[in-house]
DNA sequence: TGGCTACTAGACAGATGTGCCTAGCCGTGC
DNA sequence: GCACGGCTAGGCACATCTGTCTAGTAGCCA
């Protein structure tokens, strides 16, 4: 919610303020859901000043669009990229955009998927993100030394494999997911992992969280 | 559309076509867009019709709940159960659920994670499915000789792997992704593909397929 | 002080959806 | 051949959400 008292002349919200909320709506109801009147309501404004800021209910679904592609494809992009040793350490790269919602948020993700299943033109720009980062895992891959052919088969497992693991929105402790997390390194790159790797990787995550 | 020709009495359609028609609103929709007065105008009937097969709205969607779970956890455990002479023939067989929209709609499955997002007793409901799925895939693992904490994370990566894949919609096109199938058996289970048994899922895909 | 700008409130019209009620239609069976 | 029961049509009341228009309010600056 906004400051009111450091905002000029009788302004009670933002811009920003109304982003805000539809973003959070979007996440956790659908873009159905996305109502300027529940929001006026939450915000506690006249649902009329709404237009002031936005031409229309769709101009407001327009900018949670880019906001969302302004972050989420790079975020894993730029992680892919990053040096590793090996793809263990390469692999664990990856893994912190899905353990750390700061980074990547898989709800919005998926919040904006179920909204393409209605709008060819949302289908159009995410077909276009999961490209981006599908390459980018494959370049990871090729990086580490494995030909073209597995680097294809190998990123679609792990990419795909993260996807499906928060469609199921499974509410699994943390300590058991990393338990698995030496298995699955071997599961998505067909060598061991090394267990400093492993522990880094662990080290990150509660570092992460705690703060 | 109902045969209205050989309904009896003043009957233009039956509950079945208003569950039909719901179930693919529901799908390529979402719940928020199914709709009485939609459904009415898409089986040209009146909207008042619709209360002599359904107490309200939510009767018509409790029974399209019903209808997904007698249908699409069964499929995954029995083809789970299914008999192999390995773990890459038993891999196969779980596959088939996923390239055959008759035996499982992964469309309807994601259209269900989505409404479970807004309702709790649905969110409980497909929960205990994708338990009953996963234990049925560890299963699978653990028959052909693998290691109870082993069979736990193969089973997911190759669980959530498929999930996720179908949360992509991709659209690509059968020869591409079945040239990935040895590469992704070797992914998902340690061990090379027999031939055989890829040629075998081949030729049960194309056959499924053409009629 | 008084006008300007930026923003807000509330009323209005209209679209779309739900659920209920009553009248009516049409094969079937007495 | 007529009543009955299964099914349908359309009207009514009500709720929810959108977008527009007009009036008004609070700070800023001349």
């Amino acid at each position: 919610m906004a400051e009111v008292t450091q905002l000029s002349g009788n302004t009670k919200v933002t811009r920003a303020d109304w982003l805000h909320a539809a973003r959070d709506i979007l996440i956790t109801r659908g873009v159905g859901e996305v109502k300027i009147l529940t929001l006026s309501e939450t915000l506690s404004v006249s649902r009329s000043s709404f237009y002031w800021y936005f031409k229309d209910r769709t101009a407001l679904l327009n900018a949670l669009l880019d906001d969302w592609e302004a972050t989420n494809i790079k975020t894993i992009v730029d992680h892919c990229d990053l040096p590793a040793n090996g793809i263990d350490q390469a692999a664990c790269n990856f893994f912190r955009c899905f353990v750390d919602p700061t980074l990547f948020d898989q709800r919005l993700d998926f919040a904006i998927r179920e909204w393409a299943r209605r709008d060819p033109a949302v289908r159009n720009r995410i077909d276009a993100a999961d490209d981006a980062r599908l390459a980018a895992v494959i370049a990871m891959f090729v990086r580490h030394g494995y030909a073209a052919e597995e680097a294809g088969w190998r990123a679609r497992i792990i990419y795909f494999m993260q996807l499906g693991y928060h469609a199921l929105e499974i509410t699994e402790s943390m300590d058991t997911r990393m338990a698995r997390l030496p298995g699955y390194i071997m599961g998505f790159t067909g060598r061991p992992a090394d267990p400093e790797v492993v522990a880094g990787f662990k080290d990150f995550f509660t570092h992460r969280v705690t703060h």
